[in-house]
DNA sequence: CAGTATTATGAGATTGATTTCAGTATATCA
DNA sequence: TGATATACTGAAATCAATCTCATAATACTG
């Protein structure tokens, strides 16, 4: 079934089924005869052919780092339903941390393929910025500030800075921080400067050597906190950069037979939903992820239609204190 | 840049052009021609040109029915693994629990777009297999068994005796079921009729008043323990259909001011990375998400090539005691 | 009433590739 | 040596749509 069946089928020209699909001028009789086959036929226009000649795909491409992470799959989340709405499609890329898969896919997706990339910004190297000037497709970058470019993102270093406040309110004055690349802008490096001017603005003295990094697992959160007391024994409280580094960090504490928060005080950042569910409850900062995600697939389609280039977005946060810090009263937290 | 600029730069026709790139019959001397010109010029050919001359996308559509779940997410990631390997391109699909939203999309895939199909089984209905069969692109169906279609799912029945075993171990004879709706074959009918058959066997007494039912969230998981442990606050075990189900039933078990395991025992299914996390650690059994999304994937691939329709897969288990039915030696558990 | 807008239509060009087909040159075989 | 196979080439058709342009019939305007 093409377009020229139709056409015949409904006894008029190609071009005037085409003026149907793209509600153009067409009379009323015909438009009707033409609705009637293309219902009895099933008719359905050919995607390739639409995208061939118009060049408009109807597909977004989204680069992420990793998939299985609770704070990007709720970002995805946040993002398909505002692309569905607007009838895009979504092809998702795992670059799986590999910075040259995500280098492939931003060319790839750059060359032809679709009308507009959120690329979830992990280390953005120069390489990075070339390609992305090189650019010739609308892109929003999520995840961390870049000059220049539409991009949605949190903000770490005051979420950083109420999170210190957390464990400085405990009255910890060694204070551990387990953290991330610092390849990496937003929760590497504006993580641990807001977790640093907070212990600088209060005189608390810290080195290099109460600093730990790992990966994004809490595996690593696991292993780095078992390495940072083996070092370090008599640290009060432990920041994780991530909720989830944080988490392992704990497991590690409290298998280490120290009690939480009475001898360490924990908190992390995120608010994943396990933070709420174990006991004590994690003390972190709230981001509103699936808001992140909509707000960047609006922007996105604001720049797919010409407007609103360069905009930045920093979205807000909650505190929310749970058992690492102090005694919670629910484990599920405030709602 | 398109095939006929190149063609021209490189002094040979549009034809032979297409056979450098498809690996046909050219001469020496013209390949070295048409490779210059294609690295000088950056030339890439248009995908849109290619899809709609050869019916071919690349392109595999996904279908979930959410994405911010573990379990599921951890699939996917295996599933790009394999399909990226392959060449394909990953248009995912997010259908947040909404029949008619699946539909729309099986039917939206099938009509052109993709070369092939991984639907994510949840409830399906006559609808669902009326679609499929309609269907004249190949798919895999992921979770659930399904009689004549290329499928890869969990042993969820044997699981669930597993599961169910632990907590007979403990001695428990009054035991509480939360799970999910009936109409999902795999997590909500598999998975209590393997635990009611062990119940069975063993000759203890229950009933549907011990039944809960409630969606896929921690926070629903913890509701529902809620509701079940008001009518039977003398339940020894709580059987959760799922991990995060469990974990929500444990935090308000612990809540209510019991111990687990010693009054309460619990014990999940698909061990989340979380359970290993808390404490005390969540028993369950080990399902192979990642090996799991990348058989699938592969299966697909085989369909698409032509081979092996119709094969069932039945992913492997692996039982993980931890502290919710018995003291856990470590709270990350064996590796 | 002439002049301009608006509505309506179809023929044919166009998008950028692959594929078929006819034809040529060279190599291999009996 | 003739027959057949293999390597190589380009013209033209094809995929399935949209877009431009020419043309015509009305409708509106001054």
């Amino acid at each position: 079934m093409n377009i020229n069946e139709i056409a015949k089928m409904a006894g008029v020209s190609r071009a005037t089924v085409s003026r149907y699909l793209n509600d153009g001028y067409v009379s009323a009789e015909k438009r009707a005869r033409i609705q009637k086959v293309i219902e009895e036929t099933n008719y359905q226009p050919s995607f390739q052919a639409q995208m061939l000649r118009t060049k408009r795909t109807k597909q977004v491409g989204i680069i992420i780092p990793q998939i299985n992470l609770e704070s990007i799959s709720r970002m995805i989340s946040g993002i398909t339903v505002v692309l569905r709405e607007a009838g895009f499609q979504m092809l998702l890329a795992n670059a799986e941390h590999n910075e040259s898969e995500e280098l492939k896919y931003l060319k790839l997706f750059a060359e032809n393929q679709v009308d507009g990339i959120i690329l979830f910004a992990t280390a953005v190297t120069a390489e990075h910025k070339r390609a992305l000037k090189a650019l010739q497709v609308p892109v929003v970058i999520l995840g961390q500030q870049m000059e220049g470019y539409s991009c949605v993102y949190q903000d770490d270093y005051n979420a950083a800075r109420e999170a210190a406040r957390m464990l400085l309110a405990e009255g910890a004055d060694r204070i551990g921080y387990i953290g991330v690349t610092q390849k990496n802008q937003a929760v590497g490096r504006m993580r641990k400067q807001g977790f640093l001017d907070v212990l600088r603005g209060n005189g608390i003295h810290w080195d290099e050597s109460l600093y730990e990094e790992c990966g994004f697992s809490a595996e690593e959160g696991y292993l780095a906190a078992e390495a940072l007391l083996a070092r370090h024994p008599e640290v009060q409280a432990v920041f994780g950069a991530t909720d989830t580094i944080a988490l392992g960090a704990m497991s590690w504490i409290l298998e280490s037979g120290r009690r939480v928060p009475e001898e360490v005080a924990i908190a992390g950042i995120g608010d994943l939903i396990i933070g709420k569910l174990i006991r004590p409850g994690l003390s972190s900062v709230h981001f509103y992820y699936n808001a992140t995600g909509q707000e960047a697939a609006r922007l996105l389609l604001e720049l797919m239609n010409g407007n609103s280039a360069g905009k930045e977005v920093k979205m807000g946060y909650r505190v929310q204190q749970r058992g690492t810090t102090r005694q919670a009263k629910s484990p599920l937290g405030t709602p």
